[in-house]
DNA sequence: TGTTTCGGATTAGATTATCTAATGAGAGTC
DNA sequence: GACTCTCATTAGATAATCTAATCCGAAACA
């Protein structure tokens, strides 16, 4: 299994300098001196047992057995400027792996990526969905957009938006029996709950609270585990969601959301786009962040 | 034209890494520590600037891009190991060049060959016959014989045999005219000349000033370029030719040559072995040479 | 003929690259 | 809960590599 190989630096050496028949060009290629290519050849011959070149005043010549290697470690090392290109290449080029929120690909992200796709139809995105927090130096990931306070070590952070909760309800729920102009009218109708568990994100309680509006039961009303599905039942007519502006700004442009009374309450979460640090100029990454930033300002939700 | 690739040492400790996905593995393999495959690694990850593993703690993964990297890298290297077991194979089996004297090609070496031929069928000996004395460091050859002083720089030399010349002739001459039974005789004969022109080889001038013969007439006789030459003449009955005995021997055996008289003459030249002293051992050479000193010892020269 | 030029060899010393030893950290294992 | 395994990190030691200067010999030049 394991390779015993002459030093590759020695071959690099012989092998520009057989192809130039000269150690003074191949120098020059590689950058260093001639006197580097001498000593790296000399020592590549010694290893061997073989010697490699015939050496003239002012001319070089191989030996059978220079002949013979010469061509092999040319093809190695193609492989490796070949294989070395493809690789940068797909870095640029190759899927962008985006991790977000389930609820922020649902309701944000998604229903605007086509747009992504018309502006930047090289870069294919993979987005994952997922509510677990990515670390990036074990996940295969390029970037991500997260909710949160904004504090994430090693990583470059970019506030994308910041956000704030009110109460939204389908448009339908007007024309029911009972009536929705007030906070207070919540009280005849059903709370959609999700369970994001952000304490930093106010949840009906809180809200409630806010408004002072008593008598509202908590424990009824219906429970999600993602907003995205309260939003969905919000739609559906099914009761009043409490939500982030950011996942329903389409839905209240299309109608299909509407909202009877205020206040919004502000969120101390806001919406980061994160990478590594090192990576986070990288054409591909840039391209994604500066379009967030872009769809961010034109809805009027940032 | 010029290749850039990244450093050789990183990517073969990668390729390592890669393939055990294990650096403490790669570390056995490539006899080093495993600090020393991780900065490796982590030095080509910043120089790509793309992360080539996923670490976890008791498990390595590969990235996307370290996945498509290791197998290229890995074809690479076999290239450059197969080359280069290829390289020390033709080294020992490939052909043996040998640089001898033209006359110790014709007289001596290509006689006896078939027996080297035998005893080693797997070497191909390839025989140059030439009077330029080669150097090594500049001319494509194994080995040599030379006939000479000895003092050769940078060459592992073996003295084969000494040498001395005497007069030999044709059997048939003695049936001739005039009787040759002495070195007085030689006055009704012609003399065979070769034109080596080694002052230390005793010409037919030294001999006969050694014999104290007289009235032998110099400037007469027949001239040749070679000593081969001039011993093919003599076997045609042509005159007596002054021959190292080194070259006679097989002729003399054969009774194609006798010595009508003496003396020998001691020369100063002798027949060595020589080969760069840094290659002097290997198999074949040292087959070879072995086989030049059994034969040298069996005929009698030595 | 002598002089210049060219390209490789050589030497010794400087500079890096590379490696090691020691230690830490985190998560499976017993 | 102690132990073990594997990788990361740090600082310092070591070794590989490179450079600058110079030498050398033949070819080119004149």
């Amino acid at each position: 299994m394991a390779r015993r190989l002459p030093p590759m630096k020695a071959l690099r050496a012989f092998e520009a300098a057989a192809r130039h028949l000269s150690f003074t060009k191949a120098a020059e290629e590689l950058n260093v001196t001639q006197a580097a290519i001498s000593h790296q050849v000399k020592a590549l011959e010694e290893v061997l047992g073989i010697a490699l070149f015939r050496r003239f005043n002012r001319r070089l010549m191989l030996t059978d057995a220079g002949q013979t290697y010469q061509p092999a470690l040319g093809e190695a090392f193609d492989i490796v400027e070949a294989a070395t290109r493809k690789l940068r290449l797909e870095e640029q080029t190759g899927p962008l792996k985006v991790t977000v929120a389930n609820s922020f690909a649902a309701k944000w992200l998604l229903p605007r990526l086509p747009s992504f796709r018309a502006r930047e139809p090289d870069i294919d995105v993979m987005v994952a969905a997922s509510d677990t927090i990515v670390d990036f130096t074990r996940d295969d990931f390029d970037m991500g957009v997260r909710f949160g306070l904004g504090r994430y070590a090693g990583l470059r952070i970019d506030l994308l938006f910041e956000d704030e909760v009110f109460p939204v309800c389908s448009p339908r729920l007007l024309e029911g029996l009972h009536p929705l102009g007030a906070p207070a009218d919540l009280i005849h109708h059903t709370l959609l709950h999700d369970d994001v568990g952000h304490s930093e994100v106010p949840d009906w309680r809180r809200w409630l609270k806010l408004t002072g509006v008593r008598g509202v039961r908590l424990e009824r009303g219906q429970r999600f585990s993602h907003s995205s599905l309260a939003i969905q039942a919000a739609i559906d007519a099914q009761g009043v969601a409490l939500v982030r502006a950011s996942l329903v700004g389409l839905d209240l442009e299309a109608g299909r959301l509407i909202r009877p009374f205020g206040p919004a309450m502000k969120s101390n979460y806001a919406c980061y786009v994160v990478a590594p640090e090192g990576s986070a100029e990288k054409p591909k990454i840039k391209a994604f962040r500066d379009w967030l930033f872009d769809e961010a300002g034109k809805g009027g939700v940032g």
